[in-house]
DNA sequence: CGCCTTTGACCGGCGC
DNA sequence: GCGCCGGTCAAAGGCG
């Protein structure tokens, strides 16, 4: 909270407009930035029909999309949400690259797709043999518009850096970071928007499947709130920052961090996506009122993604 | 010494 | 088939 709070002044001097951080969350691969939410059009040309609503997701959807890994304590990617007028939820299907969005037929298991990942890494170290011939299977991910001027989240968990690449059509580069836990496979992938430079964009991409580590690190006064499972997203990362966005913690009741305005975005395959786009109203959009409501539908949410099979579906 | 960042190279997917 | 682009690897170096 005190790193949120800074960060806001932070915003307040860019923007004193903002007083709060926004976070909207959309599908990744989404020049983050102004488009209109509902037709954003992706790097590939088609339009993403973006869900703008002001509630988050719905708790079929998006936790279906999350399966947590099997027996972990389900860090949840985020849940969150907190909504302030500022904030929006976007949904949208998965990413253009991701065209099959591996997704649906079973759904991203990310334990399988650890695995293979580690096999690719090991693979890679002896000879760099070729990528399977599959492609690969997409976690899945959940992108975050952040307004910041840290580009790095510290969302709790300890990330590294493993790469950065200037994008496309944006000035700024892409930094890719990896959960720094042996058995999680967490990405994140941060960027800054090109046509808001105050937007933070941040994707995840995958579920973490242990505990929010406590590092010294990572920003502490959130961390003690947030304890247990991660609730990965947020942001941040690199260790090197500070704010952190806590919507993603995961206190038992997922929201107890009333402050932010966040928003939850999930990166999904077409067909949930459309599931979800029906359940969406992009109209109501009321900060008070759509918190309480957000709360509600999380809530829900959590039990029922925790007992959910994630394979039924 | 361990962990992290930086950075150039490599690889695969995709569009033309 | 070719080139572009996104994503990842891994060596090298920095820092506490």
């Amino acid at each position: 909270m005190l790193l949120i709070k800074s960060m806001a002044d932070k915003e307040n001097k860019l923007k004193p407009d903002t007083s709060s951080i926004e976070i909207s969350t959309f599908s990744d691969q989404i020049p983050a930035s102004s488009y209109s939410l509902f037709d954003m059009p992706t790097e590939k040309g088609s339009s993403l029909s973006l869900m703008f609503s002001s509630y988050p997701i719905t708790t079929s959807s998006i936790f279906d999309l999350l399966q947590p890994p099997p027996p972990p304590p389900p860090a949840l990617p985020s849940q969150i949400v907190n909504k302030t007028p500022s904030s929006e939820i976007v949904n949208t299907p998965n990413s253009s690259s991701s065209t099959e969005a591996a997704a649906n037929d079973d759904q991203l298991q990310p334990t399988t797709q650890r695995v293979d990942d580690d096999d690719q890494h090991k693979n890679k170290k002896q000879l760099k043999p070729k990528k399977k011939k599959q492609k690969r299977e997409r976690e899945p991910r959940f992108a975050f518009m952040t307004k910041s001027e840290v580009d790095h989240l510290d969302d709790g968990f300890r990330w590294r850096k493993y790469g950065q690449k200037a994008v496309k059509n944006s000035p700024f580069p892409r930094s890719y970071y990896r959960c720094t836990t042996a058995t999680c496979g967490v990405k994140k992938r941060v960027e800054r928007s090109s046509e808001d430079t105050s937007i933070v964009v941040t994707t995840y991409e995958g579920i973490h499947t242990h505990p929010c580590p406590i590092t010294p690190r990572s920003s502490i006064g959130i961390l003690s709130e947030t304890t247990a499972y991660g609730g990965s997203i947020g942001g941040g990362g690199g260790g090197s920052s500070l704010f952190i966005p806590q919507f993603h913690y995961q206190q038992p009741t997922y929201f107890q961090t009333p402050t932010l305005p966040i928003n939850l975005i999930s990166t999904s395959d077409s067909s949930l996506y459309s599931s979800q786009e029906r359940r969406f109203s992009p109209s109501t959009s009321s900060s008070s009122s759509s918190l309480a409501r957000d709360h509600g539908l999380l809530q829900d949410m959590v039990p029922s993604q925790m007992r959910r099979d994630p394979k039924q579906e």
